[in-house]
DNA sequence: AACTATTTCAACCGCACGACA
DNA sequence: GTGTCGTGCGGTTGAAATAGT
């Protein structure tokens, strides 16, 4: 398609960015917004490239990054978005609010591929090729003692942004959802579905066997069932798709949003609303997600495993006892 | 103290996608 | 339908910091 560079590359600075640039950049973007990036290094006056004005600021200079190492809660909860997602950093960076993409890609390279390496011994990694995506000078094949994170203050950029850090602590932000929130490109999910035995499926829409699924598995209508172990281990990653949308509107939506969306019902079964139907691309996708099944019933009715259910729920950060609806 | 090895992470790169003309 | 623009994404690189000798 021949698209020419996103901006001329000679004379343009490089590498790390010091504390005027990133003055400068902040300064423009609160003046002018974020956005139109080919042409802000220009009107700011910046010798940089747009697209590195745009990872500069979204990565670095935004009030809203969290700062400080990854809290334990958060690690368990990339370890499981990327069970579940693979590499689609934005898409975790999405659900753990002030972090970005590129530091969750990061920590998981340097911390967390080879840590759920070590716990799963066998072709882990091999399903969907994530969790390999170390460098070499990643690759570690033992288990040394790490060192302690320190902060790598240059003299140069990171000054100007602690500073900004102090001033904006996400903790005044207590309701901030996320660094990004958008992320179409993820293509498919796969996810093993539960025992035959677990999954009702639907095959009659008309005349299914939902009051023996029930007996089996009560649950009021409405209500989560409290989850409170880890995601099944029959959970994985082949045999099962979810179309993009759908995904990424669930882990990028508060439960309130995903309420309007869908309800789970008495017999393990998603109720989706007519909204969603209104896109055919987010009815396969919940329709995947809910069925195992590339359809989706006339009545919007669609049924998922316990199994399935339960990780759902955990994903959405689900709290026992909630009301979806 | 000096040097080397290792680790970290900010920044870069190429590509893909949606919007638009 | 085609090409371009604007943007976002995931993979990779390499400078700097740190640990080890």
């Amino acid at each position: 398609m021949g698209r020419s560079p996103c901006c001329s590359k000679e004379g343009l600075n490089r590498g790390a960015w010091t504390a005027q640039e990133d003055r400068i950049l902040t300064n423009y973007i609160k003046a002018h917004g974020e956005g139109r990036w080919r042409n802000l290094p220009k009107k700011a006056g910046l010798q940089r490239c747009g697209k590195s004005c745009r990872l500069r600021w979204l990565n670095y200079l935004r009030p809203d990054i969290k700062r400080g190492n990854i809290s334990p809660d958060e690690e368990e909860l990339i370890i499981r978005l990327h069970k579940l997602l693979g590499n689609r950093w934005s898409l975790i960076a999405g659900r753990l609010p002030g972090r970005t993409d590129n530091e969750i890609k990061n920590y998981w390279n340097t911390n967390l591929g080879r840590k759920v390496q070590s716990n799963t011994p066998t072709n882990s990694q091999s399903r969907s090729g994530h969790v390999d995506q170390l460098s070499p000078n990643h690759q570690r094949d033992d288990d040394r003692p790490r060192k302690v994170k320190s902060p790598r203050h240059s003299e140069t950029s990171k000054m100007s942004t602690d500073d900004n850090s102090a001033s904006e602590s996400p903790s005044s932000k207590p309701d901030a959802r996320s660094v990004k929130t958008n992320a179409f490109k993820c293509s498919k999910v796969l996810i093993d579905p539960p025992p035959e035995q677990e999954l009702h499926r639907n095959e009659d829409p008309i005349n299914t066997d939902f009051a023996a699924s029930a007996a089996v598995d009560p649950a009021p209508t409405g209500v989560l069932p409290p989850f409170t172990g880890n995601i099944p281990a029959d959970l994985s990653m082949d045999d099962f798709e979810i179309g993009d949308i759908c995904l990424s509107e669930f882990l990028n939506s508060d439960t309130s949003s995903i309420a309007n969306q869908g309800q789970f019902n008495s017999n393990n079964s998603i109720t989706i609303s007519d909204d969603l139907f209104a896109d055919d691309s987010q009815v396969q996708g919940l329709g995947w997600a809910a069925l195992s099944s590339d359809s989706v019933p006339d009545n919007h009715q669609a049924n998922a495993g316990p199994n399935f259910h339960q990780a759902f729920a955990s994903f959405l950060d689900y709290n026992g006892g909630d009301q979806w609806l």
